[in-house]
DNA sequence: AGCACGCCGACT
DNA sequence: GTCGGCGTGCTC
């Protein structure tokens, strides 16, 4: 029999499907070592089949099986082959999705604990006088199986050794499982649920389209409904994944599920050692644990039988790969919900507008959940004009409300937090007089300083703006083109309550997840009066005595020179909003912004999804943006300048006749040099388009280009990139 | 990925 | 003349 190999080698040189011949118990998904040219490499073993097209003489056998487990299921092999063609990369890349990495040439193995068993009771053979081979006898007579270890350090070693051989004792090695966050367990707590919630558990179990949106407000309680419709699923005998966007960030998910679901919950994400990934992983390909958790990558985890997919905070970002395999996370759990007969619910209080528009659409099923429960009431936001503060002749970065409800919090024992609204090095023009910010001409999309050239830039079209010496709305000459830094942010928090403790974290501090989690938890356990933070304060934790938020530079993602900035903004707004007050405290929020009128600010505020949605729809309807129509791009990355251009020009002349034939169906093409030219001294060229949707076929067409001239300069094809730079 | 084969520059 | 630079091609 011929076994077909995946070599693990993720280059397109060498992504085809070799033959081997079968020699060893392999079965479809076996893990195999193989000879390749002079190499012994790792193989996945695909298919199996009668002959090969090669004659025999040169085929090699396959010299062992990884494991006699089967790695893979034959599910994993189909969706290695979607993915293969829905996003163009290599088999093995597809396939090392399916497997934490460090399981990958045997970087990890089992843990085996050698057990002791009394396997002799007649002790009378043994002298009086060996009194630490008695006690080691009676002691196991008493206490039963015991670890080796164990026994060693109460009994010295050479005394068990010596029982070993004499055949008292008999060693049995086992495998055990190491256990992330084994310390915790929460005690179960039973639930009543809101008319809401019920109705959304029911309408979950009696639709029959594949994926449900849940729409619900912060604290409207949708975890519950998880839990629930996850119980459901456990009980008929079928099993579960549950993505959530970070999960370091969420130890009391996790809590709360281990005390409902035990040990048939397994976590996978990239804060664990080697071993315990192994041993989850293990643990839900054997069947043994039936609910994966974890964040993007779990979409991946190794389960048979699925019932349910869970995908809380549907909108993050994160459920995107930036980087090869350009997956999104939701079009993996698609295919695996239809191979499965499975079912997916995804849940946010601000969905992703694309997925809104595809359940009011009827494509999927839509739940809304509007009402918070205990009853607690949404937080008041407040926007503060900077505009008027800077007239004022405030230079401070907080306005006079924001100070005033700080004293406030402050003097009542609360907390707050001060978000930051910055992010890379994204730069645009602000006008600190009336707002107005620079954007382009023909895409109504904010343009981006470039310091390097003195220039303002479309990341969209390419086009060029001289930089501004005073803003053509109202004349003032206060532009500013980045938000405020940190470190001034502190010390002037600093000199304005000299007695708060302030701790602060941004990506500035460079911090491992541990010291992470800790900032949030001294904050949480209150050593901390004011925390100071950018984006990463957002998401998750819980503080119950926060009952401020103020958010510096509200308006500073709004104008992101991206089609999303505006939609990442009322996310944003919302979610951060999300973190003052709690069941009895009510909380309040100050919003700071050079632009107060600013319809999505305005609508944030009133925590208005529906009207912003609507609205931002429409925009991009009109102005042919997704999910209307996808941005194309293609990369061209070189070492030199001249390779560079030459490639582009081969690019963009086969581009543009795909291009001259369906003009109709394209918004926008061109090509261009990228807007950061050089990033890791690479020189980056691009052809950038807009293609209206349900044109796969054209875009197929620019992904074979890109095939055709990759090479020693990089050529590849991005869909939607969540940055343009 | 890693190794062999192969075609041009600077050296004993 | 040769040693060796790493560009190109192949591995079941």
């Amino acid at each position: 029999m011929i076994a077909q190999v995946i070599v693990d080698i993720a280059n397109s040189q060498v992504d085809k499907v070799f033959d081997y011949i079968l020699t060893q118990n392999a079965q479809i998904g076996s893990r195999v070592i193989v000879p390749f040219g002079k190499l012994k490499i790792e193989g996945i073993v695909i298919g199996i089949k009668e002959k090969s097209d090669l004659p025999l003489e040169k085929l090699k056998p396959i010299i062992r099986l990884v494991e006699e487990d089967t790695a893979l299921t034959t599910e994993m092999i189909s969706l290695m082959g979607y993915m293969v063609q829905k996003y163009h990369i290599p088999r093995a890349l597809a396939l090392r999705q399916f497997l934490p990495s460090e399981m990958r040439k045997g970087k990890v193995r089992a843990k085996l604990v050698r057990y002791a068993t009394l396997s002799n009771t007649d002790f009378s053979q043994i002298k009086k006088t060996a009194t630490a081979r008695l006690s080691a006898l009676n002691y196991l007579k008493e206490k039963g199986k015991t670890p080796m270890p164990t026994l060693n350090e109460k009994f010295g070693s050479s005394a068990v050794k010596a029982l070993v051989e004499q055949g008292y004792i008999s060693v049995s090695e086992e495998r055990v499982n190491r256990q992330p966050y084994a310390s915790l367990q929460e005690k179960g707590k039973s639930v009543t649920y809101s008319q809401e919630q019920q109705n959304a558990i029911d309408t979950f179990l009696k639709t029959d389209k594949q994926i449900t949106l849940l729409h619900g407000v912060t604290g409207s309680g949708k975890t519950e409904v998880y839990l629930n419709l996850i119980e459901k699923t456990i009980a008929s005998g079928k099993t579960v994944i549950m993505a959530v966007p970070e999960i370091s960030l969420t130890p009391q998910l996790l809590s709360q599920l281990r005390s409902r679901f035990k040990e048939n919950v397994s976590i996978l994400h990239s804060g664990l050692s080697a071993g315990e990934k192994f041993d989850e992983w293990w643990r839900l390909r054997s069947g043994e644990s039936k609910i994966a958790i974890g964040a993007r990558s779990v979409i991946f985890a190794p389960l048979e039988n699925l019932g349910l997919i869970v995908i809380d905070e549907q909108h993050d970002p994160s459920y995107d790969s930036e980087t090869s395999p350009r997956y999104s996370t939701i079009e993996i759990a698609e295919f695996r919900a239809k191979y499965n007969g499975a079912k997916i619910i995804m849940g946010s209080a601000t969905p992703s507008v694309g997925d809104y528009l595809k359940a009011t659409n009827g494509e999927y099923e839509l739940i809304k959940m509007q009402k918070r429960i205990n009853k607690s009431q949404m937080p008041e936001i407040i926007i503060a004009d900077m505009r008027a503060e800077v007239k004022k002749g405030n230079p401070s970065p907080y306005s006079s409300v924001l100070k005033a409800e700080l004293q406030d919090c402050l003097d009542n024992g609360n907390q707050a937090i001060i978000f930051l609204n910055r992010r890379g090095y994204s730069k645009q023009i602000i006008c600190q007089s009336c707002g107005y910010v620079a954007k382009c001409e023909q895409c109504d999309i904010s343009l981006n300083y470039h310091s390097d050239t003195n220039i303002l830039k479309c990341h969209y079209c390419g086009q060029n703006y001289a930089m501004l010496s005073a803003c053509p709305e109202c004349g003032g000459v206060n532009l500013k083109y980045s938000g405020t830094g940190t470190q001034r942010v502190v010390e002037e928090l600093k000199k304005l309550f000299p007695l708060a403790r302030i701790i602060r974290m941004d990506n500035d501090v460079t911090l491992t997840k541990e010291a992470h989690s800790k900032i949030l938890n001294t904050f949480a356990s209150h050593q901390a009066d004011i925390l100071v933070g950018t984006q990463m304060i957002a998401k998750g934790h819980d503080f119950p005595n926060c009952t401020l938020v103020g958010i510096l530079d509200a308006d500073m993602s709004l104008f992101f020179s991206d089609y999303r900035s505006q939609e990442r903004t009322f996310q944003l707004l919302t979610q951060v909003a999300g973190r003052s007050g709690r069941a009895d405290k009510k909380g309040k929020v100050v919003l700071q912004t050079y632009a107060p009128s600013n319809e999505v600010l305005r609508l944030s505020s009133k925590y208005d999804y529906e009207k912003f949605y609507q609205r931002e729809i429409d925009l991009r309807k009109v102005s042919g943006f997704p999910p209307f129509a996808n941005i194309i791009r293609i990369m061209v990355e070189s070492d030199t300048e001249e390779e560079g251009i030459e490639t582009l020009k081969n690019v963009y002349f086969e581009s543009k006749d795909i291009y001259e034939e369906n003009k109709d169906e394209f918004l926008f093409f061109n090509k261009m040099k990228s807007p950061v030219k050089r990033i890791k001294r690479k020189f980056r060229y691009q052809v950038l388009m807009r293609l209206k949707c349900g044109n796969d076929d054209i875009l197929n067409k620019f992904y074979q280009i890109a095939t055709k001239y990759n090479g020693k300069t990089l050529v590849y094809v991005e869909v939607n990139p969540n940055s343009l730079v």
